[in-house]
DNA sequence: AACAACCTCAACCGCATCAGA
DNA sequence: GTCTGATGCGGTTGAGGTTGT
C-alpha cells in the first residue's frame, strides 16, 4: 500500500534532493498546503513520490527548522525523553521546539547511544530492560500508551508527575519553557 | 600523500495506523 | 464493517566528510 504506485518507483527521482526541487515543492506547499503529498509532488512537476516529498519537507524546507549543533541542555532532554519514552523520536521531536525526530533519532545513534551505553557499563544496568514492550503497541502514545508508559518502569520510580499533563499539547507555545523546566526538575536522579 | 576506519546525516524502505468512501 | 489510499513512524542504508595511521 504505498502511495508510490504510478510511475513504477524505479521511475521515481531518488537520493538528495537540488535546491530547484526544493524551491518547487516549498511554492506548491506555501499554495495547497503540507498535505496529499503525491498531489504536491505532481502539481510541482517532481518525480519523486509523495512520501519523499513530505521527508524533505518535515525534515528540511518545514518553517523554523532549527539547525546546528544540540546544545547541552536538549542533549539532556533527549537523553531524559528517550529513557522515559523509549524509541519513539517523533514525541521525542515534540518536546524540542525546531528539532526533527530524523535528527533527533541521527543524534541518539551517532552521540548518545554510545554514551548511555557507557553509563550503562560503569552501573550495571540495561536501557533495553523494560522499555523493550513500549515499542510498537504504544506508537503514537495515544491514551493506552500513556498508562503504559507509566507501569513500564522506564521512568524512574520515584519521580510524581501527571502523565496525562505530561503529554498535554494543548496550550503548547506557553507551556514550553515551563514543561522544560519542570521536566528537568522532575529527573533529577538521571546521570 | 595515500589509504583505511570512522562518523554524520539525508534519504529510503517497510510497516502500522488513520481516515474517508 | 470493509476496503483502499494517505500519512506517520522507526529502522536502516549509503554517500560524503573527517580523522587517524
Amino acid at each position: 500500500m504505498e502511495d508510490n504506485v504510478l510511475p513504477n518507483r524505479s521511475e521515481f527521482n531518488k537520493g538528495p534532493w537540488t535546491a530547484e526541487e526544493d524551491r518547487k515543492l516549498a511554492e506548491v506547499i506555501a499554495v495547497h498546503g503540507a498535505r496529499r503529498w503525491k498531489t504536491i509532488a505532481n502539481i510541482a512537476g517532481l518525480n519523486r513520490c509523495g512520501k519523499s516529498c513530505r521527508l524533505r519537507w518535515m525534515n528540511y524546507l518545514r518553517p523554523n527548522i532549527k539547525r546546528g549543533n544540540i546544545t547541552d541542555q536538549e542533549e539532556d532532554l533527549i537523553l531524559r525523553l528517550h529513557k522515559l519514552l523509549g524509541n519513539r523520536w517523533s514525541l521525542i521531536a515534540g518536546r524540542l521546539p525546531g528539532r526533527t525526530d530524523n535528527e533527533i533519532k541521527n543524534y541518539w545513534n551517532s552521540h548518545l547511544s554510545k554514551k548511555v551505553n557507557q553509563n550503562e557499563k560503569q552501573s550495571g544496568v540495561s536501557a533495553r530492560q523494560g522499555c523493550k514492550a513500549q515499542k510498537r503497541s504504544v506508537k503514537n502514545a495515544k491514551e493506552p500508551a500513556r498508562e503504559e508508559i507509566t507501569s513500564a518502569g522506564c521512568e524512574d520510580s520515584n519521580t510524581d508527575f501527571n502523565v496525562d499533563e505530561f503529554f498535554d499539547f494543548s496550550n503548547e507555545d506557553t507551556r514550553n519553557l515551563e514543561w522544560v523546566r519542570r521536566f528537568l526538575e522532575v529527573d533529577e536522579g538521571f546521570n
